[in-house]
DNA sequence: TATGATAATTTACGCGCGTAAAAAAATTTA
DNA sequence: TAAATTTTTTTACGCGCGTAAATTATCATA
């Protein structure tokens, strides 16, 4: 078990009985090599424990089997759970995901993939900042890399984009909403970090004409991705103007509204879905603390799960292509509405 | 401008003037060659833009540059944010840290050890998880890799530990609640995942005794890392059962509170420091979200900076001194009483 | 200006592995 | 069983850089 130490892939090939370039290309690709010498150099494996150096392989080969997996802002749960689940997903297909945020920042942004080019990963899996992002430095960085965008797209970067479409959200919350009680005005910011917002409150507005009723869009100041705090200070201005438009709000997103959650319990405005109640609330995204605010939040839900299996796989298919598509690829996934006690 | 590509150091050696082991000791630190001959380089940089294959570097060098976070569970915003101040200290102290959740799976933490051994870092920094953790398998990590650990501590691990003082945290709100009213209850899981719970407990009874009343612990079933739903589950059975000792409640942690706040909104319990109300809730931790909960959580806060700088800095002198400190260190900060309106 | 100390250059080798080419072996097919 | 095919082995070189040793150049000090 303890056996003697084993310094590099020669002395693993004489111990198991195969050659250096067979065992090397059993490392490259198990698959690539005869069953009967695979199994000897996986029996090897088991009793030696090697594993070849990474900086010697990545070095030479033209690809390496490095992922980044890139963030906007991973203090967001949101992120962190849509980013564990892609980092898994890269695991499993034999490559090594290294995860990134950009904090919001994208100057960072850029600094990171930067840097990632000197990994010299196969492929980058990229959140971007969106409105914030420095589309010429990203657009550089896809010339270079094969890139999967996801969650935000920008506009024919990337040789896909993996999301949510932002109709299903807004379509069934606003249909939802209006079938239950009064018609929702729409919550957001002003100047929204992520373009996912412009395409919500388009659809917003579509949804509210095609119904036949008043649309009334609220655009609160603040900028960076504190969302809750921001959300917060819009709704107490609102609250303390009484210039709310309806008894009912559709925010962006799940993290403003838990922002104006917040506020209403602190002006002992009372949110809810029953008739004693002055407002009612509801959101997008199904941001993992949304079932624990009060009360806990309507909300529609990405489908997680499609969203980065296909990312996660398109990559590959990116990645075994060669580094291109033959067309740029966009595939979004609906949303569903989860009901909850807010509205 | 864009001028030709450049190849190798030896390339780049030429254009700069500065023969390449020279560089090559440029690279490693800059401080280390003639300022004359460093402003000779970085002028070369500048005009050329070349940076050296990591690869290559790192194959050779005894000890890379590569530093390992390691996090329990990243979809916690609490532990993004720590990371987030970690990683940058180690940026500005010239190292390329690499992020990594546990996920809360003991096994997939020493796995992700195993694998950063492959990258040959010099040093970690790991917030273990605690109470599960695969002692064994952690303490033949740090026998050879210089190793930090913070946040939690496991007994004689890894060269110094940076965290908080579980006592401070607790003298603080139990002083703050008795003072202010009825003593508390404390509330936690029955098997903490965390061992800082384990002393906050400690930490109660304590002070419990000191002040001469009576300590009330209430343990609640549920494992795993999703504490808000185990707090919510907890205290719907305690609001249901009506068997709350003291109109107070304590949580060990706030991400327990976010699930008690939530059940007490839905049983209708009214939560605040106000006479109208039906209970007092506090805890520890300023969690990200607890200034947003309804109501807004009162809170003992880590002194994250502190944490985050120490265990940085702590590691750096670790490297430096070879991989070895004189003496385990511990330290740990105080908290810092956050009053919302929960408490 | 001479002196010693410090820093840069020259030369050379090695790290661990990728990979190409030719030869040999194992396997499949006829 | 021979021929055709696939796989492995042998041999050899190169990747980009770290690093050591000996030499030479530069600097600070007297």
């Amino acid at each position: 078990m303890p056996s003697k130490k084993i310094r590099n892939m020669e002395e693993f090939s004489e111990l198991s009985g195969i050659s250096r370039p067979t065992v090397s290309k059993y490392f490259h690709d198990p698959n690539s090599v005869r069953s009967s010498t695979r199994a000897k150099i996986e029996s090897a494996l088991e009793q030696f424990d090697y594993r070849p150096n990474i900086f010697a392989m990545n070095q030479n080969r033209k690809l390496t089997k490095n992922i980044g997996i890139v963030v906007p802002y991973l203090a967001d749960p949101f992120f962190a759970e849509i980013a564990r689940n892609i980092e898994q997903k890269c695991i499993d297909a034999g490559y090594r995901p290294t995860l990134f945020s950009s904090h919001g920042d994208p100057k960072l942004e850029i600094e990171i993939l930067e840097n990632l080019r000197s990994l010299k990963p196969a492929g980058v899996l990229l959140a971007p900042l969106g409105r914030a992002s420095d589309k010429a430095g990203i657009e550089r960085f896809c010339k270079h890399v094969p890139t999967v965008l996801f969650d935000s797209n920008i506009e024919g970067m990337g040789q896909a984009f993996i999301g949510s479409d932002n109709f299903s959200f807004v379509s069934q919350t606003v249909e939802y909403l209006t079938r239950t009680g009064e018609s929702p005005c729409f919550f957001e910011m002003k100047y929204p970090a992520n373009p996912n917002a412009n395409k919500r409150r388009i659809a917003y507005l579509d949804m509210m004409d095609r119904v036949g009723l008043q649309p009334h869009v609220i655009q609160i100041e603040g900028t960076g991705w504190g969302f809750e705090e921001i959300g917060r200070q819009g709704a107490l201005k609102l609250l303390n103007d009484g210039s709310l438009p309806t008894n009912t709000v559709l925010c962006s997103n799940d993290r403003l509204a838990i922002g104006f959650l917040s506020a209403c319990y602190e002006k002992n405005v009372r949110v809810g879905r029953w008739p004693n109640c002055d407002l009612r609330v509801a959101s997008h995204d199904d941001h993992p603390f949304s079932r624990f605010t009060g009360p806990s939040l309507t909300t529609a839900a990405h489908d997680y799960e499609s969203v980065s299996e296909n990312a996660a796989n398109t990559l590959f298919q990116v990645i075994d292509s060669g580094g291109k598509l033959k067309d740029r690829r966009e595939t979004v996934y609906r949303a569903r509405l989860i009901m909850r006690d807010s509205a």
